[in-house]
Parts: C-alpha cells; structure tokens; sequence
DNA sequence: TTAAAAATATGATAATTATCAGTTTTTGAG
DNA sequence: CTCAAAAACTGATAATTATCATATTTTTAA
C-alpha cells in the first residue's frame, strides 16, 4: 500500500503540516480502497468517523433538496480531503460524495485525526484557514445562486471547470460530467443546460461532443457571466 | 466602558472559552461604538484589523453581485462576532457588514485575538467547530437557492426569522425588514417580495402591518416552503 | 452483436419571475 | 405640522425557466 509520506493528498491540503512521525502513524492505520464511478463514498445522515482522502479520480458532493432534487455543492479533484467538517463538530455527513469517475481513496479514521487536532497547533490553524476559505467560496456562491440567471451560472460553471480540472492534450475539460450533473450543479432542469449549452455551442463559445467540453472563447464567457 | 467579562457576546461564542485574563486584556483594549441604523460597519474590501462584538442591534452582512444587486447572506443579531474570517486568513472583507437597527458595537484588534489564537487551543478549537456550522447552514443556503422557489424561500425566510429573532410582547416578529432587505435575502425583486407577502397575507399565513409582521399558521408555513 | 435502457436533444406550452410604469402610503427633515 | 422623498403597492407585460411529450443517440448488458 502507497505510504502517506508521498501522497499527492499530503502535498495539497492540511495535512502538509504534519511532522514526518505523524504521517508514518497516520500511514500505518489508514486504509486503501478503490471506488468505481457512480458509488456513493458517504451519504447524508452517515456516521463518517473518519476523513477520506482522494488519491485519484473527482467525485460531486451534494445535498438532495426537499424538493426531491440533488444539487450539487462542489466537484472533489484528487489531493482533497473530505468529511473534515463532520470531523470537526462530530455530526453526522450533511452531505453525499459520490465518485464521478473511477478513484482511489484512503480512509483515515477519527482517533488519528483528532490526536493530531490536539497536539499541533498548526494542523489545527490549517484547517481553520480551509475551512475561512471555504466559508467564503461557499458564500460566493450562495450570491451567484441567488442574484445570476442559469445561462450566467453556466458560463461560470464552465470557468470553474477549466480553472479547477484543466484540458487534456486535445483542449478538452478534464473532466466528464453528464448533462444532469451539470444541471444539477447550476441548479436548473436537465433540459434547461442542455438548452443553454447547446446554444453556447451555436454561439462559438464552447463545442461540444457528448461530454467532451471544450471552451473556445474565454473573453466572451466571461462577458456571459457577468450578463453581458 | 462596560467590560467584557460580563458582556452578552462573551457568552454566546467562541470568546466563551477564553480565560478571565484574557477577557481583562482584551476589555482592556477594546473600543466601543454605537452604530446608527442604516450605517455602515465595514465594506467589501477593507481591512478589518481585527473583529467587531455585536452587544446590542441587529445587522445585515451582504455582497454585491456582479448584476449590481445586493444579496443579504445572513442577519446578525446580538452576542455575535463579525469578521473572524478575515482574521484567519489574513484577507480583505469579502462582505459588507450594514446596521438594520441601531447598534452597539465593540472592537476588539487583530493582534489581541490572534494572540489567544496561538495561545488557548480551547479558543481555536471552539472557532473552528463555529466556521463548521456556519459552513453547514452555507450549504444548506445554496441548496435552497438553487432548488427552491422563490415562495418556498420567503416562507423559509419567515420560519427562520422567528427562529432566530423571536417575538415581541404583541407576537410581532422582533426585526424590523424593509420590503428590499427581504427581496434581497430572498434572492428576488422587491416586487416580488411584496406580492408574495400579500398572498400570504391573503391566505391568512401572516398578518402585515407595515414592517410588523406575525406568523399565525406555522404548519402551513411550512408547508409552503416545502413545496406544498 | 443486438436489444433494452439510459442519456441527450428538441419542440410546445405552462408556470414563475422580472421589469416597467404608475399610484398610494409612510416617513422624516425642517 | 407639512411636504418632499422614500417605501410600499398594484397592474400590465416581457423574459426566463420548468414541465411534458417525444425523437434520437449513446451506452450497457446479455
């Protein structure tokens, strides 16, 4: 089993503040698991008792809405770690991951992560700076859902994705999603995004080939965005 | 000046955790201000130099949209502080803090706090286990936004301001909203706001009288924001 | 390989929400 | 108290978005 010490996750997140002897224990009691896409890593009401972290593979995190839809909160490359928050305040998951491509994932369980919450000061400052950071991109978007239209959630969306997955050697998004995730991330029908994307593709400003996404013309998604 | 020890933020957060020494050093330097309804706390964009102690009043924190529209994040009613994200982080206000009634507020520097940060786990401890559930209620909110309809938001909006406001002696909710602050929390046009509010009115939800408003039918309520 | 199932796509229409225009009511400064 | 400004309200209409129906394409599993 890959040891912690090398691991893409360690060098990404909270953990970089871990001292080499804390990553060897941490090494010595996580365990691997391969997880295939569509399974459902965590759901909502579950005891997590421990953090996941993503060796590989991008998974959604999401929420199902009393209205019976999904929405989806944030899209998980490799090298994060999820359920710290569950960690932090010992509830249940209030949220449900679920791979969207193939993953390889460690599980670390609550005792090791706690220990080190007690014992390094810095580890415990590191996370709460992710967790600032993520509290106010969580705010960001509580603002684009409110006051944006679909189509400017989705040109966002689209610059999301190129900023946090990046182009495969054919300039093509890393990252594969179906036109139901993409919906449910902007929070519209399935209809709807595939509306708007196909009149994006019609615009020039992405193509498209099943879910195949490329962005063409940056400057004018961005003008999109923004409601122009 | 009246002194920390016993004021009603203290007891109410994270400084809860702080020792009676740091409570005096940090009475001791500490400045108090009172703030005029509709003023301005601080901007989107400034440096905060340190967190602001809600004694007495309730404020709107918001963030300006791209469309030029302002979206309400969440009111704050006294016991609260304001701007511990910009502490731990080091950045700028991502939010604009404004009094919706008249207030008192106090100072409290950015080196004091930081000073118990690095000294009292327990202080540490206890923010990160607020910026968890403040990260928890930023999801909630986007799935609310994203899902719901404007109607399911604004009776979400009425249970939750009872939650956390209360009555008055009439059965008056104790917050005062303008028809905007609503829309703006909400995430709709102020006449939409105003329409929805006369057809609960209407169907004998609520009861309006200018800025006081009453919830009578709490079930229903509820299961308007439902989806019923 | 092939049939069934799932995903994608498109049209028609309904429902929701925003915008604009104008009126009435409330508020607050002098 | 008075009047001008702001806020609240109402109606008409336009724009956006959801829903339903159905066709086509892609994927999956036997």
């Amino acid at each position: 089993m890959a040891k912690c010490e090398q691991c893409i996750v360690k060098q990404l997140n909270s953990l970089k503040t871990l001292t080499k002897s804390e990553l060897l224990r941490i090494s010595a009691c996580k365990t691997s698991q391969f997880v295939k896409k569509g399974d459902v890593i965590f759901d909502e009401g579950e005891h997590l008792n421990g953090v996941f972290c993503i060796s590989s593979g991008i998974c959604k995190v999401s929420k199902m809405s009393s209205n019976g839809r999904e929405q989806i909160i944030h899209l998980v490359n490799k090298g994060s770690i999820l359920g710290e928050r569950s960690l932090v305040n010992d509830e249940v998951a209030n949220l449900k991951a679920t791979a969207i491509s193939d993953m390889e994932v460690c599980f670390i369980p609550r005792e090791e992560i706690i220990s080190d919450l007690k014992k390094n000061p810095d580890f415990t400052m590191s996370l709460l700076k992710d967790m600032a950071s993520s509290l106010k991109n969580a705010d960001n978007t509580i603002v684009d859902m409110a006051q944006k239209t679909v189509k400017q959630r989705l040109a966002e969306m689209l610059l999301n994705l190129e900023a946090s997955f990046g182009y495969n050697s054919d300039h093509v998004l890393d990252i594969h999603l179906s036109r139901e995730d993409i919906a449910n991330i902007i929070g519209t029908a399935t209809e709807s995004a595939i509306r708007l994307l196909s009149e994006f593709k019609k615009d020039n400003v992405i193509t498209l080939k099943g879910k195949n996404i490329s962005i063409i013309d940056i400057p004018k998604l961005k003008k999109i965005a923004q409601g122009f």
